[in-house]
RNA sequence: UGGGGUAUAGCCAAGCGGUAAGGCACCAGACUUUGACUCUGGCAUUUCCCUGGUUCGAAUCCAGGUACCCCAG
């Protein structure tokens, strides 16, 4: 089969290249550029900005000797345009917004498996292979979205939103895997890259001073930071926006004693509401409508479906209850509570190994009240 | 200007003659393809408001200052 590889310069995708390989396919892999750091203004918090080399160039220099290695061809492809436009527009609005977005989980939405996805099919290529953890079982009609034999590396939760055409024609060599045997692989094979460190950070952006990279974009708006439950005033935040619910670091209120958590926002007073102490029932959450849905597999929503979930990125499974509220809304009930279940956050569940699917956090609730309405009253 | 009390890190705070606990904040690292959370480590030795004194030894006891607080005027 012809195969197309999206190779990062990294040991994963580099292992999923060769695993191909050897399988006897006929692979190319394709090195994917969607950030521009000088034409999009990344200036702020930009540490690679000075160096010699910038990481992306970096990682393109390792995508080319891994290609070379293994035997294979390379091409370069640019998505910088659509990356703006689709994923990281969306991610300023969001956050614009006063909610927390995952830029990566659009990126793989709109970019490796839409765009990239597209490049692939108008190229004559039967599948598109990533270096992702995670597992997918191809049935005639339709194809399911597994997590990855490393429980601990699983990244299904950022392949949520893919679409199930994309997902029919995508292959992940390394879902039954672990991380250490993928690196005893690259070892043995002597890739230049066996021992390069996981990337972090946002994806094609990389890590950053979040603040600061925001700052970019979103100006700073000094405001008041204030004790949800006495009132009092207890600090000056750098900007509401800059703060996601459930955070704790970067408040800096040093003259009462915490720890203090962010529990709410208000983005037209520009104020953020803390409060103490990391058990404090504030922190807790009931429900949440989750909006955004995609669904891999039709799901019954006649009766209330009971599953798990994860509301962000390695999060333990949660016992949920999904209930239709209408069509492109759902209500997860966890009357255990949870914390810091944020706006703006993906929610993805799962029965045993599948991954249904997944959506956009949008309206949190405490006993089925919505929790700005229960910090204005507190407020008042 | 009568009486009483308190001064220890950016904030709070233990210590009561034997060589400066702890928490918050902050910083660094780990973890991590979002943002967070979490974990580990660092963080007063020209040191305990200042100056003297007692003592082998003082943040601790004594004397005198200084600052702030409270009560009564």
């Amino acid at each position: 089969m012809k195969i197309l590889v999206g190779l990062s310069g990294g040991v994963d995708s580099a292992i999923a290249a060769y695993l191909l390989k050897e399988a006897g396919h006929d692979v190319t892999c394709a090195f994917m550029r969607n950030w521009d750091s000088l034409t999009n203004n990344d200036i702020l918090g930009n540490p690679t900005l000075d160096e010699a080399i910038c990481t992306q160039e970096q990682d393109y220099e390792d995508a080319k000797i891994v290609a070379q290695q293994l035997g294979l061809p390379l091409e370069r492809v640019d998505y910088i345009q659509e990356y703006w436009d689709n994923v990281f527009q969306t991610f300023l609005d969001e956050y614009e917004k006063g909610r927390t977005p995952n830029p990566d989980i659009l990126c793989n939405k709109y970019i490796k498996f839409d765009a990239f996805f597209k490049y692939a099919q108008d190229n004559g290529f039967d599948y598109l292979a990533t270096g992702h953890y995670a597992r997918v079982e191809h049935s005639e009609h339709s194809s399911k979205l597994l997590r990855a034999k490393d429980r601990n590396k699983d990244q299904s939760y950022f392949l949520c939103q893919i679409s199930q055409k994309a997902l029919q024609k995508t292959l992940f060599p390394l879902g039954e895997l672990t991380k250490p045997q993928v690196r005893e692989i690259a070892e043995k094979l002597n890739i230049q890259v066996a021992h390069k460190k996981d990337s972090t950070g946002i994806c094609f952006i990389g890590e950053r001073n979040f603040r600061q990279f925001l700052s970019n974009y979103l100006p700073a708006k000094n405001g008041k930071i204030i004790n949800l439950e006495n009132k009092e005033v207890i600090g000056d935040h750098k900007g509401v926006l800059y703060y996601t619910l459930g955070q704790r670091k970067g408040l800096d209120i040093s003259a009462h004693r915490g720890p203090w958590f962010v529990v709410g926002k208000d983005i037209y007073k520009n104020e953020l509401y803390v409060v103490k102490g990391e058990d404090n029932p504030w922190l807790f959450n009931t429900s949440c409508n989750v909006t955004d849905l995609n669904w891999f597999n039709p799901i019954d929503f006649n009766q209330t479906i009971k599953c798990t979930a994860k509301f962000r990125y390695r999060q333990p499974d949660q016992d949920v209850y999904l209930r239709k509220i209408d069509n492109k809304t759902i209500r997860v009930s966890f009357p255990q509570g949870i914390k810091a279940v944020v706006p703006g956050q993906e929610a993805v569940f799962y029965v045993g190994d599948v991954c249904l699917g997944g959506g956009i956090i949008d309206v949190i609730y405490k006993e089925d009240v919505d929790v700005r309405k229960l910090v204005e009253d507190k407020l008042k």
